[in-house]
DNA sequence: TTGTATGCGTTATCAT
DNA sequence: ATGATAACGCATACAA
């Protein structure tokens, strides 16, 4: 059943059906209840691809809400996570005639601004409930990227930091170490809290205490206090499990400060899996994130809202593979 | 730049570009070339709605398969969920032209008969790796539904059992409960284990000991004994939080022969949201699973497999929607 | 082996 | 307010 037959049906033109489906202003009363009533009868479908073929002539407009914090290190070392997931969201924008625009978190959106927008992707762990209420209350389609939050359900695409971390840890017990720390960032970053219940859980199930630090990796403070502490307290490691990429290279700088030789003293494995980390002196084990695919996969899903009908929402996690270099035994 | 604009850099036509790019075996060895090179230089991105649009006329055929076990259940109370399930995959195939065949899981299947099967749903708990990898080996577009295996990475469409799970238990609490015992079935059933690894940590979290019984859901085998262990040893609980609907009710009524009343002595809430959990007397306070879009959404997503390219592998999880009902106060 | 032409179901432009 | 019709990008039946 399309909207020819339905037009058939209600004896009108394609035209009309259409606009009737697309609450269109130019259709009198009695032809858009004729209508409606024919497209009920006869549980009409859209076919969401047709539609989306013949709307590639009209361009969506998606805005790309980033915070402050995540905007300055954008163009840094730092940022090459969110850089990346920005140029899977510029490939996918390009490809389906999507107009992107970058917008701070924190600037004050009057429902204005929002006239014309189909659509927001959240960039980030800054997300908040309350970004999330405030766009639902307005209707306006929404993906989270790279942030879950159990307590609103909305769209979001992740990386499975819990299996990737497991699967470190795993590794590192195959290679009989045993005495593996864990040194993450702020905890109410989701991407840190899974990798972090990933490590603990294995930990606890092979039967060892799981040892951890936290991390202000936003800042990149000095790490000597910390290593300082964990050294005195807990001893030399066999190895550490870093939040990321970035972390993970601090570490084995300051450990090298103490004269400590990576990795035949301690293996060290990051996540994200960035270009830096794989040109690091040692070369980085760690478990790669699809940055690109995360970016691309949420614009992806936000065209899916947009233009589909019952979209109910849903968690999409990313696999992380594991790149086994220098950095680990 | 579309299959057009590359047939007129290739000064060929654009049947046979569309040729090139579904490797039909009518192309001369060195147009083939030609085109190749021409699609790598600009590099050409396929239109997937297009490509699926022009697909309509064809139609998708797409192998079910279900294990004996499940396949059994399917239209007894029991079998509630499945065949929710089975209705959303029937319902997105026939919108899809795609022709579903249902197969049992446990057949032999020679790639003669996948000759013509572009793509392969595999429902339920009892998927193994062993089945995942047979059908990856030959290349064969795969998701899972209801059912998760961190080792192999393969698309999945799941329910947020951890979420759901903890929402309960949370729930409980507010409600001033504290002695809450978790009854599941098989943990090798990762959707058991979701809700498990989700009541555990709450329970821990708060400080409580988590208390957990296993039980066979799949022979309904007699609860009594259970129960009655469980009364002795632990006494009778506050509430109890049940992996499903089915072991949910036959927790109840084995209660009620304890003459413990429901929800007065004992809060009882299950998962699933089945229709006899509903009907239920005392209706069942349980997480609802959104089980038609749990199927309509894993043959969406491996229609994404077959027809689109570029398709990384992910986990889709489906939130659940807490019931509250007169099993719980 | 290669090209031409039609159709997939919808939107949007231009008439009326 | 409504209708006719040309796109959208691709696959394919049919011709050559």
């Amino acid at each position: 059943m399309n909207i020819r037959e339905i037009a058939k049906k209600a004896d009108v033109s394609i035209a009309t059906v259409s606009r009737v489906l697309n609450n269109s202003e130019n259709v009198s009363f009695v032809t858009r209840e004729k209508v409606l009533e024919t497209l009920k009868r006869y549980e009409f479908k859209m076919d969401p691809w047709a539609k989306r073929l013949a709307s590639k002539r009209t361009v969506t407009k998606v805005f790309i809400m980033i915070s402050k914090r995540i905007m300055k290190q954008l163009n840094s070392k730092t940022g090459e996570f969110y850089s990346k997931v920005m140029e899977g969201i510029k490939n996918s924008a390009k490809a389906n005639r999507t107009m992107i625009e970058t917008v701070e978190m924190e600037s004050n959106l009057d429902e204005d601004k929002l006239k014309n927008v189909n659509g927001v992707l959240l960039i980030g762990g800054d997300t908040t409930a309350e970004h999330v209420r405030f766009f639902k209350k307005i209707g306006m389609p929404l993906v989270l990227v790279d942030q879950y939050i159990p307590t609103v359900k909305v769209d979001c695409v992740v990386s499975n930091g819990y299996d990737g971390a497991s699967y470190a840890v795993k590794y590192l017990l195959s290679q009989h170490i045993r005495k593996i720390v864990h040194i993450h960032g702020f905890l109410n970053h989701f991407g840190f809290k899974d990798r972090y219940s990933g490590y603990v859980a294995v930990m606890e199930q092979i039967g060892l205490l799981p040892k951890s630090y936290e991390y202000n990796d936003d800042i990149m403070e000095d790490m000597k206090p910390l290593v300082d502490k964990m050294l005195s307290v807990y001893g030399v490691p066999g190895a550490i499990f870093a939040s990321n990429d970035s972390i993970a290279m601090k570490v084995i700088e300051t450990l090298e400060d103490f004269h400590i030789k990576i990795p035949e003293d301690v293996s060290v494995i990051g996540f994200d899996g960035t270009e830096v980390g794989k040109n690091f002196i040692p070369s980085l084990t760690t478990l790669k994130v699809p940055m690109r695919e995360m970016g691309s996969l949420a614009l992806k899903r936000l065209l899916d809202i947009v233009y589909d009908q019952d979209v109910y929402p849903v968690r999409i996690s990313l696999f992380t593979e594991f790149m086994k270099r220098g950095s680990s035994i």
